[in-house]
DNA sequence: ACCTGAACACCGTTCAAGT
DNA sequence: ACCTGAACACCGTTCAAGT
């Protein structure tokens, strides 16, 4: 690794290499010492620019959150609402860290602003009050995160050989006297565990169930 | 911390201990070494009985899903996910590091086990066919590992006096023009961020839209 | 089998110092 | 201001050895 000149670095140049390493090896397997390392530096170079590793996690949580598109305007508004929750979703998919990075470290508040800003325009022009519009807003989004960290967790878990051989071990071994359901529909439940149209289908539910409320 | 004789170890022991440490001081700020050090053995004496650290936590996460109750009978199949909905949330608000543990380690196939069946037993005898079964199940399951995580984060941070801080300076610092909703319905959204009120209406809307495929 | 103790290859971060 | 280098207090895990 050759020795980087001063004066090379910067936040955006920091922000980019760990997002890199964090993509290409995993969330975990991230460290500072390692993001210093490919950008020619000592550990401490970094810390001229971020406080601490979570500062540095908040950075690119930030950076990752900021390429959210704009909400399509001229639709009807379940079309628009679907529109937005498939893109948290999407950007999520590219970038797989960013699951861990909304669920582990407490929020500034300027990431989620945008897709609580698209949501709730689109639910306070459709009609819906204020309390309805904040519940709907916090209920759809905590439904992608789960939805879709569940799908990325379940992704990873078929890629790796070891953990899929056990969890296919352990759903074959299960009792059909204690799981009897389970064992009947475990080629059903293996299709579902993510991709497109599972995610549709739960937001289509969540759609219906508020289209009964709808106002006007 | 006294030396503790010979084999008085046993799993359940480190696992209820590890339990203990990860609520008491958080799930990040656990380590085996702590373990080892409150049992007053070596980090060494654990390997005996967990292959590794990720071991531990699966054997953790294991624990606490056993805890979940069973399913109530003889109720409205509607009332009954509710009520399995609800058991998995109250588990992971009463062990927080419960929501960590599962969206941080592949899992075995187990755990997950008890409260698929619940839900797949429910929804199968309620007349749902296999796939809108499992499609259900898994909207369910990743809905209240979402809206639940997301609750149990923001408790954690509302406790933390600076992160609040931070949160309320930047919410109240928004750009008027750039998030005109969201600093509209600030109160709203403060509001909404959790509560028996919030995950109940989330499931209520799930639970309507699919009473509008109910068959029968 | 059950457990120890030293050692290895890592961490994030502090501190004093250099340019 | 920007960055280095040594040091501190940790990690999980391997390995050889003891009982």
């Amino acid at each position: 690794m050759a020795r980087t000149p001063r004066n090379t670095l910067s936040p955006e140049l920091i922000v980019r290499t760990a997002l890199e390493l964090m993509e290409a090896k995993g969330a975990d397997a991230f460290s500072l010492r390692g993001v210093a390392a490919e950008l020619g530096v000592g550990p401490m170079a970094l810390y001229t620019y971020f406080r601490s590793k979570d500062d540095l996690y908040d950075a690119v949580r930030n950076h990752l959150m900021a390429l959210l598109p704009a909400v399509p305007s001229n639709a009807p508004w379940p079309d628009q609402v679907r529109a937005v929750c498939r893109s948290l979703r999407l950007l999520m998919l590219q970038h797989p860290c960013l699951a861990q990075l909304l669920a582990s470290r407490p929020l500034s508040g300027h990431e989620t602003a945008r897709v609580a800003e698209g949501l709730l325009g689109v639910l306070r022009n459709a009609g819906f009050d204020p309390e309805t519009a904040a519940r709907t807003h916090t209920t759809l989004f905590t439904y992608v995160l789960g939805a879709t960290s569940w799908e990325i967790q379940m992704a990873a878990e078929r890629r790796d050989p070891e953990a899929w051989r056990r969890l296919r071990m352990t759903m074959e071994s299960l009792s059909a006297r204690e799981f009897p359901t389970v064992v009947e529909l475990a080629p059903e439940l293996a299709r579902t565990t993510g991709g497109d149209e599972q995610f549709d289908y739960g937001l289509d539910l969540l759609l219906a169930g508020l289209q009964v409320r709808t106002p006007s």
